[in-house]
DNA sequence: TCTGGGGTCCTAGGACCC
DNA sequence: TCTGGGGTCCTAGGACCC
């Protein structure tokens, strides 16, 4: 058995591409929130050294000089994408595992196809990009280490492996490792780098090579199952079922800095209301919630307050949600100083129909048809159709800013391109 | 002036128990 | 001077990922 993991060339880049032939061949950046940073490039812009996360207004002048092009991210677009992606993948292999945005694992052999593994994976990248249109490499291995790391051996050297690395062979992994240099190795991050190199550990092959108990000293038993993955032996069990999601979080930048309590309470209200979107389309109620306030970390300074509360019973009602944190962000405010951000985490998610209840909260018995009304209706009509009055009307000048946003060409009737 | 958002896993240490 | 030995549960914080 082996695994094998695809991933989208420059996603949000090449998605954009995908609508927009006028992006070819120059260079591209996609925006975080906020329109802040880079968050993806396209080849071009990566030769003219934009790096990830570099943020828009140090670079302003490489970007008038060379012409690179910015769009905001468009998530609506790229989530229509990845399920795109992820319905070819699961053409070629029942057993998949979404592991990204733009990354998916899958089991091989497929036993009918009767191809190699590497055959396979070539016709998955011909398919992914013949049926939705998007560039895709793909790394194969005994664990899943190993495929993550032959995946980044593809991208490192497109041109030699023709978008396909198979790091089953032992001796090609010797050769390759040696050269391969620790920090680029998945799970392997700065603090673990400045850990293994007093050990003399500066390559994915010294790695390789520490005995696990060694591994297991340097950092904890996540570095010593990494270790035995990198020699093909698998730690981490395959999982048919994607497993429920934990916890959530909607956090968000201001457009323009809050000062003012009744913004910062609309603010927060708005990122209450959407966390508990997120989770009851799931189904799922939390038993913890969080909410915090800050200032800008790049001044001196700045205000940064959290609170927490447990959830009992737990639930996925707005009105309990976004009425706690509007309590909460009166108990941080502080008057005079300036905010920049704030956001409502949801812990300890669990199924709603296995929620433990409380013996002595009284629930609304009308709750689940209120809500499911109000969630038909936003699906129907479009996102905040809808809403708490708490959460205040229309655009305010501390909503995310997307002023370079593409159409949502797959996925809203309006925006539809029109063939001529 | 302007610097993203959302996850998971693990460990240490405190509180508490017998 | 001498000062037990385990447990569990919880939380905060660090590290990593994309």
């Amino acid at each position: 058995m082996s695994w094998a993991i695809v991933d989208i060339s420059n996603f949000y880049v090449s998605a954009e591409r995908l609508f927009d032939p006028s992006l070819h061949g120059v260079p591209v950046i996609v925006l975080s929130n906020n329109d802040g940073c880079a968050i993806a490039r396209s080849e071009e812009a990566k030769a003219l050294h934009v790096r990830m996360g570099d943020p828009v207004f140090k670079m302003r002048d490489r970007i008038r000089r060379h012409g690179i092009q910015m769009r905001s991210s468009n998530y609506e677009l790229y989530a229509d994408l990845n399920r795109r992606f992820n319905a070819v993948i699961g053409e070629h292999s029942g057993t998949t595992e979404i592991y990204s945005i733009d990354e998916s694992f899958f089991r091989l052999p497929v036993l009918p196809s009767g191809l190699g593994d590497v055959a396979t994976a070539h016709q998955v990248r011909a398919d992914i990009l013949r049926q939705v249109g998007l560039p895709t490499r793909i790394g194969l291995g005994p664990t899943r280490t190993l495929s993550k790391v032959a995946n980044a051996l593809a991208k490192a050297s497109e041109k030699v492996w023709n978008g396909v690395v198979d790091l089953h062979d032992e001796d090609l992994r010797r050769r390759l490792f040696q050269v391969w240099p620790v920090g680029e190795v998945w799970g392997i991050g700065k603090a673990l780098e400045a850990r293994l190199r007093p050990l003399g550990v500066r390559t994915a092959a010294e790695l390789a090579a520490l005995p696990p108990a060694t591994a297991r000293d340097v950092g904890t038993v996540v570095l010593e199952r990494l270790v035995r993955e990198l020699n093909g032996i698998e730690c981490d069990d395959f999982q048919v079922e994607p497993e429920a999601l934990k916890n959530t979080a909607v956090t968000r930048q201001f457009g323009e800095p809050v000062r003012d309590l009744e913004e910062l309470r609309q603010a927060m209200a708005r990122r209450a209301a959407r966390a508990t979107e997120k989770i009851r389309a799931q189904d799922l109620v939390a038993t913890r919630m969080i909410a915090f306030v800050q200032g800008s970390r790049f001044h001196r300074d700045p205000p940064s307050q959290s609170r927490s509360v447990r959830l009992s019973p737990p639930t996925s009602d707005p009105r309990a949600i976004v009425g706690l944190a509007g309590r909460m962000v009166e108990a941080m405010f502080e008057p005079g100083k300036v905010y920049t951000k704030c956001g409502v985490l949801l812990e300890e998610l669990v199924p709603s129909g296995k929620a433990q209840t409380d013996l002595f909260a009284v629930e609304d018995p009308r709750a689940p048809a209120l809500l499911a009304a109000m969630d038909g209706l936003n699906a129907r009509f479009g996102r905040d159709t809808l809403t708490l009055a708490s959460q205040g009307f229309g655009q305010q000048g501390f909503d995310t800013k997307r002023a370079m946003k593409s159409p949502s060409w797959t996925t809203r009737l309006s925006d539809i391109p029109v063939a001529r």
